[in-house]
DNA sequence: AAGTATTAATTGTTTACGTCA
DNA sequence: ATTGACGTAAACAATTAATAC
């Protein structure tokens, strides 16, 4: 990436490629290469990223077709290229990813020769084959909250009606003490008809306040004899 | 033909590191 | 020796756009 890529960023701005975003309304910022049309290389040019001075051969990669190397023109005329790798890169890329996600300047040059594409190409193709993994890893840990959030919901309403049967036996052991002004603990919590899992009734907030409740009422109970 | 998914490529930001005053 | 400003490079996130289906 480092001079080779100044270089040619350089010569990016002097040639096509920044012009296309312009044409779309990118949000983005515009280029500063305004000075760059009347120099812009041929439509036909090969290249989009960089190595202007390869690019020619870049494309002709062993066994690509021809419609797999270039794109079509775009809206403005202009050209974006988009490589599509063959089976043989794109086998090779990810049998380095597998061992490597991240790649050395020398990996990359080596990977780049082997597989007859620009450092840049090999480059992208990692970060953007990083980004996929990182999706699916989120994807897949996303997965698994929902399900150990199941679970903690199923344990948490067992838990409730395991204590629910308590207090109510514990009733029918015990008289409830007289002239207690408070009502009875048992009415600050319901079931839910549909999954029967018991709530607090006290709206917003309730939740904490439940399951101190819950926590008291275990320790009464555990004390109590 | 239009819609969607995939993915190469671009752009801007963040982070780490080295250099220098 | 320490510190802050600055530059550089690599990685990343977000996005665009080409392409295949």
């Amino acid at each position: 990436m480092a001079e080779d890529d100044q270089k040619l960023d350089l010569r990016l701005g002097l040639g096509h490629c920044n012009l296309p975003k312009e044409d779309n309304n990118s949000p983005k910022k515009t280029s500063g290469f305004g000075v760059s049309l009347d120099l812009s290389f041929p439509s036909h040019s090969n290249d989009q990223s960089g190595d202007i001075i390869e690019s020619s051969k870049t494309y002709e990669v062993e066994g690509m077709e021809s419609q797999n190397s270039y794109s079509t023109k775009s809206h403005s005329g202009l050209m974006r290229k988009k490589l599509r790798l063959n089976k043989e890169q794109s086998a090779l890329l990810e049998e380095c990813f597998k061992h490597h996600t991240t790649l050395t300047m020398g990996r990359k040059h080596e990977l780049a020769t082997k597989l007859n594409l620009r450092p840049r190409q090999v480059e992208v193709w990692f970060q953007n084959r990083r980004a996929r993994t990182k999706l699916k890893q989120t994807e897949v840990d996303c997965n698994l909250l929902k399900k150990y959030c199941e679970s903690l919901s199923y344990e948490n309403c067992r838990l409730k009606r395991e204590l629910q049967e308590l207090r109510s036996s514990f009733k029918f052991d015990r008289p409830p003490p007289p002239f207690s002004d408070q009502p009875p603990k048992a009415k600050t919590t319901a079931t839910c008809p549909s999954c029967e899992k018991t709530a607090g009734l006290s709206g917003a907030g309730s939740d904490q306040k439940d399951e101190t409740e819950l926590v008291d009422t275990v320790l009464e109970l555990k004390t109590d004899p």
